[in-house]
DNA sequence: TTAGCATGCGTAC
DNA sequence: TACGCCTGCTAAT
């Protein structure tokens, strides 16, 4: 269940786990056991991420895949796999397996399909490639609220529902606020923390985005226990007391995804602030 | 044991 | 805007 930090971690194992070892490939459930057979044996050249896209390169040919909501792609040491008939890719250099499960794609693409998936992707604050300047071009002629853009994965590529309501809580953004209405330094100061947060995730394997006067250590509160497991504002924290005011998070569905945000710290109307809540420089 | 939901996205209406 | 898809975790039965 990824946002950008998922795919980005995962290629980078891919790559440090696997990287120019020839790989038995397989499809235990069979949907992708024509392409399997096709990269059985051969070495992997690496694996790369953009936004949630994961490329798997082998000389043949490039594994595209997307995990959508609920796909996983697992590393074991387990022999063989169990739940085989779940099973889409499993790679294995007979020690440690990847194993892909519940992909919303997976498919073996040309050189030239790749390029065109990295290039019809937006920018991803992930990428030292990035460019902000292609965000902010879509943001300031959108009349979409600005919780919309953020999903776009034509304008941040990567970033999620998590990642959303939380850069939208750190900087005080109405999450209904029209997107061109956003100031330009809102917006650079959004697209830095993006990069922040993304990079800390990637790094940690979870999304913490609570300052440290607000860890529950600081607060003396219990920590946050969930299977998403970081330390977060407002993220399905809906009826809970914000951890800044004290005011019921509060919850919507917007264009078909769940929406939280603190209606006192986010204000209707509020055009956000380039400083971070608890950054210390507002207290 | 079962139902519902989830960090996503494509297609059809 | 509504629905389908793919799996696994959790809450409700």
């Amino acid at each position: 269940m990824p946002e950008g930090h998922v795919t980005h971690r995962l290629a980078r194992h891919l790559t440090d786990t696997f990287k120019a070892e020839p790989l038995r490939v397989a499809s235990p459930q069979g949907r992708f056991a024509e392409a399997a057979a096709l990269l059985d044996g051969e070495p992997l050249v690496g694996a790369e991420s953009v936004g949630k896209h994961l490329l798997v390169d082998f000389v043949p040919g490039t594994v595209w895949i997307h995990l959508g909501l609920i796909g996983k792609f697992q590393f074991t040491h387990v022999f063989p796999a169990p739940n085989p008939s779940t099973l889409r890719l499993r790679l294995s250099d007979g020690v440690t397996a990847a194993d892909l499960r519940g992909p919303q794609w997976c498919r073996l693409i040309t050189a030239a399909e790749r390029a065109e998936v990295v290039a019809s992707s937006g920018p991803d604050p992930l990428r030292p490639d990035a460019d902000p300047a292609r965000a902010w071009a879509k943001v300031r002629r959108s009349r979409k609220p600005f919780a919309v853009v953020l999903m776009d994965q034509a304008a941040f590529a990567g970033v999620g529902n998590i990642f959303r309501a939380e850069v939208l809580f750190r900087h005080r953004i109405d999450p209904l606020l029209p997107a061109q209405d956003l100031p330009a330094e809102v917006f650079d100061a959004v697209w830095a923390d993006l990069v922040l947060l993304m990079g800390e995730a990637v790094e940690v394997g979870r999304i913490d985005t609570v300052a440290e006067e607000h860890m529950p250590q600081a607060m003396g509160r219990d920590p946050r226990v969930d299977r998403h497991g970081g330390e977060v504002y407002v993220y399905r924290r809906a009826g809970l007391p914000c951890y800044v005011c004290g005011t019921p998070v509060a919850t919507t569905e917007l264009a078909g995804r769940h929406l939280y945000w603190c209606p006192t710290c986010q204000p209707s109307g509020a055009r956000g602030e380039a400083e971070i809540v608890g950054s210390g420089a507002n207290r």
